[in-house]
DNA sequence: CTTCTTTCTTAACATAGGTGAATCATTTTA
DNA sequence: TAAAATGATTCACCTATGTTAAGAAAGAAG
């Protein structure tokens, strides 16, 4: 069984885990792999499953009426990656998922997901207590972005996620930030100087 | 009990729910009105509560370094509102929290969350499925503010949420929306003259 | 290696939205 | 009611970021 995510359990609920829970997770998970650059969800579609990155990195993005792509999330190991507004109420999703890396997942279909939380109320806890956390770090995210300039968001995105700005094509930070790749090369280029 | 914390319960859970539900919400929470313009909760402080407004309205806010205000949420009835990063870690606030009328709400602190979600495990599910509505809905926004201009999110924001705009003050909307009062104006001036 | 593709940089110019200041309108309070 | 406070509008001007276009650098593929 995965121990990256066991481990994720152990951490998010802070106590001995069932045994149960291991065999809950085999049961209703699997694992699989793709190519770099493969396409795993469409907007349109339903997305039918959340993916947990146990290796290389995967991101999400919407194209708006007038053709232009914003990256909505990057993940990288560890990592829960989904259209959420898809895959929890079954509607058409509006992002598209990709993978960037090879990458090496574990998918969860929205009926398995509905199942190991009826399986054992652990579970139902362990996401609502993910949820929470994704839920405070996108205020955050909000926060940054109606707040502060596109300086101070490149330069608190680096403090926090070091490891993206090694990994992740400039392009994709630029994107995410809510920027065009020509503004963030900009702005480098003065923090360098500084 | 209170009748719209119930309805809500309901439409969550989508279930018969145990009476016990009741009598734990009874127990671990309590209702308390605030005059309008009153302060919650205070950046800096730990965020002890998290609110479902009863009736009024209030909304969140963050300042920083240059001193300028962002709206990070708003709330009329049947919403919560909190410090999530705060009241769900533990950590101080960055937000402040204020009454925008006069309000009614149902306050839970930490430890009384902790306690119910422990003390029956349809809690866990039920807070599980409104952070995943929260989550899916601030995806929406975060698109919205990194991939849409001003005048189209105005517009978005005025379709799906009527009665904020009937009921917020402009310069609050326009903080939410990641701009200045003068620029709202100026779009909806725009926007009638079409 | 060489070629092709993808990503990054630079620069000149354009624009959405910010700034500051004044005025008007609307609520609140005395 | 009058006075004061709050919220909305308008305008002239400014600035951060977008746009378009070109070329440089770095990686991937043959």
């Amino acid at each position: 069984m995965q121990e990256t995510l066991i481990k994720n359990l152990k951490r998010v609920l802070g106590e001995e885990i069932p045994e149960e829970l291991y065999e809950l997770l085999q049961q209703y998970s699997f694992e699989k792999s793709f190519d770099k650059k493969v396409l795993l969800s469409e907007a349109g579609a339903d997305c039918k499953y959340q993916y947990f990155i146990l290796e290389g990195s995967a991101y999400s993005y919407y194209v708006n009426e007038k053709g232009d792509k914003s990256v909505i999330e990057l993940a990288i190991e560890e990592y829960w990656i989904t259209d959420a507004a898809s895959y929890f109420t079954g509607k058409p999703s509006v992002a598209n998922i990709k993978t960037l890396e090879p990458t090496r997942a574990l998918l969860i279909n929205r009926e398995d997901y509905d199942a190991l939380c009826c399986a054992h109320p652990l579970f139902d806890r362990f996401f609502r207590i993910l949820m929470q956390n994704a839920l405070a770090s996108l205020h955050g995210r909000i926060l940054g972005t109606i707040s502060e300039d596109a300086e101070h968001r490149y330069r608190e995105f680096s403090r926090l996620r070091p490891y993206f700005v090694q990994r992740i094509p400039q392009y994709l930070i630029a994107s995410y930030l809510g920027i065009k790749p020509q503004s963030l090369s900009r702005i480098r280029k003065n923090l360098f100087q500084k």
